[in-house]
DNA sequence: CTTTTGACCTGACAGC
DNA sequence: TGCTGTCAGGTCAAAA
C-alpha cells in the first residue's frame, strides 16, 4: 500500500474532505506506533483549522497555525475519511475528529508508521532533514546520483532506496525501475555509468507516473473506504514474478535477496 | 565515512 | 486443527 504513488494517492485523496475544516477532536486509541504517539497531540491540535496537506517522501503534514501533524504509513498504515461514527476496527489507531462529522481515521496492522506535532519548521525536524531529493522533482537528476554514487560499493538496487540518496522508490519501484533501464540490481553503485544512470532516473519517473495514475483508480473509491491497490500489479515486469517470462525477452525471471529484502530481475535484460 | 545486521509489529500462508 | 517457519509495499540504530 503505501508506496510513494499511495501516499500521494492517500494526500490527494483526502485534501478535498480535510483542508479547510477544524479539527474537533483527537482520539488516541493506541500510541505505541513506530514513535510514541505524542501525549499533546490532542491538546494542541485540537481547535486548530488544517490549512493544506502536502507530501515529503512517505510523509504526510497536515499544517495547522501552531505546528504540523507528520504522516507516515509504514508498511501497512492507510488513512481514510469517514463519517465519524464508523465502527472502530481491530487496529485503527487513531481518529482525527473534523467539524464536518467525518474523521481521518488512520489504521495499522503492523504500526510501523508514525502519527507526530512538529512545531516550527517540519524541514528541520530530523525525519525530514537529512532526506534526498523528490524523484518527480527538477533534483533528481543523473548527475546528482553519478556524485552522491562516487566509489559506493553498494549494489545500486540498494543506493536507489537509500531516502538519502532520493526519497520514495521502495522495494517494489527499486526493482521495476532498474528492469526498465536495463540494470542490474546487483551492479555497485559506483560503478554504474552516468549513460545508465540517465536511464535509471527516466525509468524512476516514468515508474511511479504510472503507479500514480493506478493510484487514482485507486482514489475513485478512496473515501468510500476500499483503499485496496492491485491495480498495478497487472503492469508489474518483475517484482512477484519469480520463474515467470520475462515481458521482453521469454527468460525466466530470478529472484535473490538484497539487505533482508526480495530483488526481481531478468537475467537476460539487465546488465 | 560506508556497509551490514537486527529490531520494531501483525497477519497471511505453506508445510508438517 | 494447530504448530512452526517464512514472508510482506519501511526505516533506523548499532555494530563491524
Amino acid at each position: 500500500m503505501p508506496e510513494l504513488p499511495e501516499v500521494e494517492t492517500t494526500c490527494r485523496g483526502i485534501a478535498p474532505h480535510t483542508v479547510g475544516r477544524r479539527i474537533c477532536q483527537v482520539i488516541v486509541r493506541e500510541a505505541r506506533l513506530r514513535h510514541l504517539v505524542p501525549r499533546e497531540l490532542p491538546r494542541v491540535a485540537t481547535g486548530q483549522v488544517i490549512h493544506g496537506v502536502t507530501r515529503r517522501a512517505k510523509y504526510l503534514l497536515l499544517d495547522c497555525a501552531t505546528g504540523h501533524i507528520l504522516i507516515h504509513l509504514g508498511m501497512s498504515g492507510n488513512l481514510r475519511v469517514l463519517p465519524a461514527t464508523t465502527a472502530v476496527g481491530k487496529h485503527d489507531h487513531l481518529d482525527i475528529v473534523l467539524d464536518s462529522d467525518q474523521c481521518l481515521r488512520f489504521t495499522d496492522p503492523r504500526r510501523f508508521g508514525a502519527v507526530l506535532w512538529l512545531e516550527g519548521d517540519p524541514y528541520q525536524h530530523a525525519l525530514l532533514r537529512d532526506l534526498g531529493p523528490e524523484p518527480l522533482s527538477d533534483a533528481f537528476t543523473a548527475q546528482a546520483l553519478v556524485a552522491r554514487a562516487q566509489g559506493r560499493k553498494v549494489a545500486v538496487k540498494q543506493f536507489l532506496m537509500d531516502s538519502h540518496v532520493v526519497v520514495g522508490v521502495g522495494n517494489i519501484y527499486a526493482s521495476e525501475s532498474l528492469f526498465r533501464a536495463g540494470v542490474h540490481p546487483t551492479r555497485a553503485a559506483g560503478n554504474v555509468s552516468p549513460a545508465r544512470y540517465a536511464r535509471v532516473v527516466a525509468s524512476v519517473q516514468y515508474v511511479l507516473h504510472a503507479a500514480i495514475a493506478q493510484g487514482g483508480t485507486t482514489l475513485r473509491d478512496f473515501v468510500g473506504g476500499d483503499g485496496q491497490p492491485g491495480y498495478f500489479s497487472q503492469q508489474l515486469c518483475v517484482y512477484g514474478r519469480a520463474g515467470e517470462p520475462c515481458r521482453t525477452c521469454g527468460a525466466a525471471i530470478k529472484q535473490l535477496r538484497q539487505g533482508q529484502r526480495s530483488t526481481y530481475y531478468c537475467p537476460r535484460c539487465q546488465h
